[in-house]
DNA sequence: TATCGGATGTCAGTGACTGTCAACGCCTAG
DNA sequence: CTAGGCGTTGACAGTCACTGACATCCGATA
């Protein structure tokens, strides 16, 4: 199932390390597709056959942490509202987020602040998780706009906590910085 | 300072006219730059002149609209906290938006949610806003991270309702559909 | 050993986008 | 009326993202 190469292993990983590499060098636009996969003993058609193109290779665990998210709305406490439901699911994000490198998680982050066309493809990556976490919360027996609502909402909390976590001075954990984050976004909103 | 042509007058607005009708009619992807600037009447150059990409030509508008949200913002009354502050800015949006032909506004829309490289796009502007709105505020005196809160917030309740009521069933002003998106907000956040 | 299947390499092609320069039309100074 | 400046457009060549088709290679299995 997974994807042991047959000459050198893990192809996939080593585009993604290679991509990150010569993304914070060059720069993006700077980088060509044959670079990246020059750099990794591989060539170009490879890397599009692992990548549906040059964005997408940084976001190889989008599609893991969306899983984890859904899964904490889902295994909320039954009497939790939909914005702690969401919250639960905030909390599993930043575990996740949390187990992985510090240094890594500000490179690539550093790459994509830097870079128009990747803003669009992470906020891209955003709407995906507000729309299953939406989903999430419809089985939860919400409804709408509630759910589209709270489930954005809790994607805003997920972008403002990231940016302050990874950019801004803020040294604590990212599970801190996003309870926080919560409860800003609680004070604006019910405060009026 | 206008761009009232040399030869036909108004070759950015007939590009995009000839780009929302090729893009309803075969596709996004189905059509090529050169198929936009022929029927304009104009060459490909050309089109990469007025439209730094294929994407740009249907968004002639964003920046006006991001001025007017501002302006909202700006002009909102002293003592209205963040949220009704970005009310007021959306107020003005839907008043901006109200004026341009329903038809045309739902084929827009109908293009852009049919692809996913137009809806990246989309959601940038939206971010765009939300940046622009957060800096209003701090002119308002309001702090971090309250201020990028608000703002966020204010464009997840701009585009859900706008969703409704370009695409859903809801035929009511987009005004109200826009408050009815606010106050559901209000509940989901304050009420828990 | 024969062969099958998945991953890779090779090659050719389309189309988005850019740089450069020439041609054109309008406007103004003389 | 003419000459020259200036902004818009056309023509052309080039790079690179991305795709389809086909050959090839490796490891596993009968």
């Amino acid at each position: 199932m997974g994807d042991m190469g047959r000459w050198q292993p893990d192809s996939r990983g080593r585009l993604q390390e290679a991509a990150l590499a010569l993304y914070s060098e060059r720069g993006f636009d700077q980088t060509t597709a044959a670079q990246i996969a020059a750099r990794a003993g591989l060539t170009e058609r490879t890397f599009f056959r692992h990548f549906s193109d040059k964005r997408e290779v940084l976001f190889g665990g989008s599609a893991l942490l969306q899983e984890r998210i859904v899964a904490g709305v889902a295994g909320a406490p039954p009497a939790d509202g939909p914005l702690d439901a969401v919250g639960c699911g905030l909390a599993a994000a930043a575990a996740m987020l949390g187990e992985f490198r510090r240094d890594l998680s500000r490179q690539r982050h550093a790459v994509i602040a830097a870079n128009p066309e990747l803003r669009e493809r992470e906020l891209a990556k955003l709407a995906d998780y507000a729309a299953a976490v939406a989903t999430a919360l419809h089985q939860r027996g919400v409804g709408e706009p509630q759910a589209s609502l709270a489930a954005e909402a809790g994607m805003t909390v997920l972008r403002v906590a990231i940016e302050r976590w990874s950019s801004g001075g803020d040294d604590r954990d990212l599970a801190d910085v996003m309870r926080d984050s919560m409860a800003g976004l609680r004070a604006v909103a019910g405060g009026g």
